[in-house]
DNA sequence: ATCCTAATGATATCTAGTATCAAATAGCGT
DNA sequence: ACGCTATTTGATACTAGATATCATTAGGAT
């Protein structure tokens, strides 16, 4: 999922009509980049309504375009699944920005945990949380 | 944190007071085992009130007691923190059922991951969804 | 241009969780 | 055992995040 209109022509193979309340989202995920919450999309977006807002994420994210990061907390941040692939996430908790990241090594960690434990593994999630390199310039006195 | 009187010193050495609501919601801690809502939790609990189902899981939580488990959908759950220690979740998506483990393998690999990102790694959740040992028994027939 | 269905917005509602505050009570000193 | 005081509790109201309802709007096939 590269390009803005690669998100337009999902929704038509998937039979979903392309509205201008769907395209004004989408222009937003990819100016905000950033993970965002839905509140923040619905500020974004005045026109539109907050039904809207949550009815169009839950789409897009169905879709694989955007993708759902959980923090710490359990609230919910979305941002544009930079690869429709597998992937994880930095999580600094200074500033909220959200990095993804693959590692083959803790994959394989993984499924072989899993295999040992006799789990039918289908997904995982691995979030890690601290002060990423975007703030720990800030950082630099603490412990 | 092995005894349900364990809990009950936990308390008490730091400076919290033992009540009977503390002593009965303890108590379905320990009958419950699996992982619950706090809804749930209440529901078990007639005499006690929402808002102290609410305050006393977070003091639990707080005290290392129960922990909190994410799930998929951004809902959360608790157990027994069966280890005080660090420790990760099969989830399995039939049943609900959280399992922990411990993989040092996993912890190394996400620790070099941040190492090499120049993250300064304060904490991280590792989550595994799929169908666990309590329920592949009935899932022979899939894929 | 017309029509039908999907999509939208306003609103109400729901759920999870927190704040407030008066009443109850744990546990201390005596 | 008794009383005192700070902690805890429950009822209630409230907030935030998200969904359901439903009349209106608009996409897009014809």
């Amino acid at each position: 999922m590269r390009n803005a209109t690669d998100a337009l022509a999902c929704l038509q193979e998937n039979g979903y009509r392309i509205t201008t309340t769907r395209q004004a989202v989408n222009d937003v995920l990819y100016r905000l980049k950033g993970p965002f919450t839905i509140e923040e999309l619905s500020d974004a977006l005045p026109g539109i309504g907050r039904a809207t807002a949550f009815r169009t994420v839950r789409l897009f994210q169905d879709l694989g375009i955007i993708c759902r990061v959980n923090l710490e907390d359990g609230s919910a941040r979305y941002q544009l699944a930079s690869t429709g692939e597998h992937h994880h996430h930095f999580i600094c908790t200074e500033c909220g920005v959200v990095t993804e990241f693959i590692d083959a090594h803790i994959d394989q960690a993984v499924n072989r945990q899993a295999q040992g434990a006799n789990f039918e593994l289908n997904a995982h999630t691995i979030d890690l949380y601290g002060i990423g390199s975007c703030c720990s310039k800030k950082c630099s006195t603490n412990s």
